[in-house]
DNA sequence: GCCGTTTTCGGCCCGACTGTTTTCAGTCG
């Protein structure tokens, strides 16, 4: 699948024509047409191939003319030109907060400046304050901006960080302050993977209280402003949260309009204009009174529109408001759907905890079963399991499953690692004493494509074994996905009965949303969501998994581990 | 450059903030 490669090169071909002062719509309209192809479930070159591009909404003849071109000589002639008018390295100026494109190409044209290296040195030298729309402050901005940089390449933190951040400020302001509502918003809301800052809305009758405490924190390391209704912070690891104050008659359109995403806004927008309405973050008003119709409650932005509420999640302007307005919005899977987890560790290989210890947890979060994991014997650095080992292990799950019949089942599975030959650690005949199987990658990442993709079919083929465990193996922030042919994968998945694995480790999200969507759209996949729990604590991550199939469209049927005890234990027989 | 149960031409989201301005462009989310 080629999209995200070609997204970014429509991407950047707007970036250049942005510096080169091209008008704002045509720009969007490139911009648009990336964002369609990143979020697109199908490969791009299958649809170029069969002349379907322009079925795309965003894409006309001219953006589809320019993609044919790029799949077929990896090049697009627009680009090239733009290339030739202005310098690659200018783009770095467009990461300096404050300079935008119109203030890169000025200061291109007017000092010459071609990379943040000349940025620098004209900064030193006093020279940007001198041209026209530039001035003293604008350049000490930039001066600090290119001291800071360092800092800023933190970028983006995990879903795994932010979303017990978030909730550990909205306890702490709700345990301390006097606070109405209060809401996270923001990319945690919609459970992306990753989280640029943390924004958080609450009505309250004394917003200096809550400004007060919030800015004093425990966790604060700096704070960057405090206003009456607004505060941002920056906390010791360097994450920013902002929290604001809003009226309680806008705060349901101040939620909507902070939840994003951006995209998903200006649609919504958009269809508001249509019907004569106008939607900003104070509410829902009549066009031609400017009267105020709503804006209190979040659902009503959404019914004021003749939609039903779009969960945060879907939000994405990956075509849920055109199914919203055609009543077709799917019902999306749940946490209350979860019976049980799919995969967990215990101390018997690299966990931390007891198999009574994660039984427990389970039962406290209301889950029938548990599919114990633990690592098999190839991959020696996490304690794997030899089959004796694994006896043993049997026995005390028999016991405890004595012990909690009728209360709660325990699965006796393992992790197999699919070796760099396709094959498992045990025959297949050592494989019958499982309940379930479970088979990952675990080593020999830098395999080529055809190979890993082969591997992973060969193992496929074993028949006991029933899921997939995090499919394309990408550590988020340090290990890239592996080369897989996620379309071969998925195709043989469905030919051979398997489930694919939403791993619902922060770091991992593997499958992600789009590669889930897809295998559901195109392939009809079902999939696991299991946690790779390694401790009592990560057993909570399952509301991250469960965000990412809910980013992904899926519903309840989609996902193998909402089904009851008695229904799962059928399935895995098959 | 794209799009159309109000349009094949004339539109294309909204508001705040900043720094530079004397009415606004650029940037940001």
């Amino acid at each position: 699948m080629r999209n995200k490669e070609v997204a970014e090169k429509l991407y950047e071909l707007a970036q250049y024509l942005e510096i080169l002062g091209e008008m704002r719509f045509k720009i969007n309209a490139y911009i648009e047409a990336a964002r369609k192809i990143e979020n697109l479930p199908l490969p791009i070159e299958d649809l170029a191939k069969e002349g379907r591009l322009t079925e795309i909404k965003g894409i006309g003849e001219g953006i589809a003319k320019k993609i044919i071109q790029y799949l077929e000589t990896g090049k697009i002639d627009k680009l090239e030109e733009a290339k030739q008018k202005i310098p690659p390295t200018l783009l770095e100026l467009l990461e300096i907060p404050g300079i935008g494109p119109r203030g890169a190409y000025t200061l291109y044209t007017k000092l010459g400046i071609k990379s943040l290296e000349d940025l620098k040195k004209a900064v030193e030298e006093k020279k940007i304050r001198e041209i026209e729309g530039f001035g003293p402050k604008k350049e000490e901005n930039i001066l600090k901006a290119l001291m800071d940089r360092k800092k800023k390449e933190t970028r983006r933190i995990l879903l795994g960080i932010a979303y017990p951040l978030s909730q550990y400020v909205v306890e702490s302001l709700k345990n301390n302050v006097q606070i109405d509502k209060i809401e996270v918003c923001g990319s945690i809301r919609r459970m992306k993977e990753t989280i640029g800052d943390i924004d958080i809305l609450v009505t309250s009758n004394s917003p200096e209280k809550v400004m007060d405490y919030f800015t004093s924190m425990d966790i604060v390391k700096e704070v960057v402003a405090k206003g009456d209704t607004k505060s941002t912070i920056l906390t010791n690891e360097d994450i920013q949260i902002d929290v604001r104050v809003v009226e309680p008659i806008s705060f349901g359109a101040a939620v909507q309009y902070f939840t994003g995403s951006k995209q998903h806004n200006v649609k919504i927008r958009e269809l508001a204009i249509k019907k004569g309405f106008k939607v900003n973050e104070y509410g829902v008003f009549d066009v031609k009174t400017d009267k105020r119709i709503c804006g209190e409650k979040e659902e009503e932005v959404y019914n004021i529109l003749d939609l039903p509420f779009i969960p945060p999640e879907m939000r994405e302007d990956r075509g849920e408001i055109e199914l919203a307005l055609d009543g077709k919005l799917p019902k999306i899977v749940e946490m209350k759907d979860i019976k049980g987890d799919t995969h967990v560790h215990t101390k018997y290989s690299d966990g931390e905890n007891s198999i009574l210890e994660i039984v427990n947890k389970c039962i406290e979060f209301g889950y029938e079963y548990v599919v114990i994991a633990d690592h098999a014997k190839s991959l020696g650095v996490a304690g794997g399991l030899s089959i004796k080992d694994y006896k043993k292990q049997k026995r005390e799950i028999d016991e405890l499953n004595n012990k909690f019949a009728g209360k709660f089942r325990i699965f006796f599975g393992c992790e197999l690692n699919i070796l760099s030959d396709g094959s498992v650690d045990f025959s297949e005949d050592e494989l019958n004493i499982f309940d379930i199987c479970l088979a990952g990658i675990h080593t020999g990442f830098s395999q080529e494509k055809k190979k890993i993709t082969e591997r992973i079919i060969k193992a496929m083929k074993i028949k006991e074994i029933k899921i997939i465990t995090h499919p394309t193996g990408r550590l988020l922030g340090s290990r890239d996905e592996y080369e897989v042919d996620l379309e071969e994968i998925f195709k043989e998945a469905k030919n051979y009965g398997k489930i694919l694995e939403i791993n619902a480790t922060p770091e991992r999200l593997d499958l992600n949303d789009i590669n889930a969507m897809q295998g559901k759209e195109v392939y009809g996949l079902k999939f696991s969501i299991g946690t790779d729990a390694h401790s009592l604590y990560g057993l909570y991550d399952m509301r991250y998994g469960v965000g990412v199939a809910r980013r992904a469209w899926l519903t309840k049927e989609d996902i193998i581990n909402t089904l009851t005890l008695e229904e799962f234990e059928k399935f895995i027989k098959d």
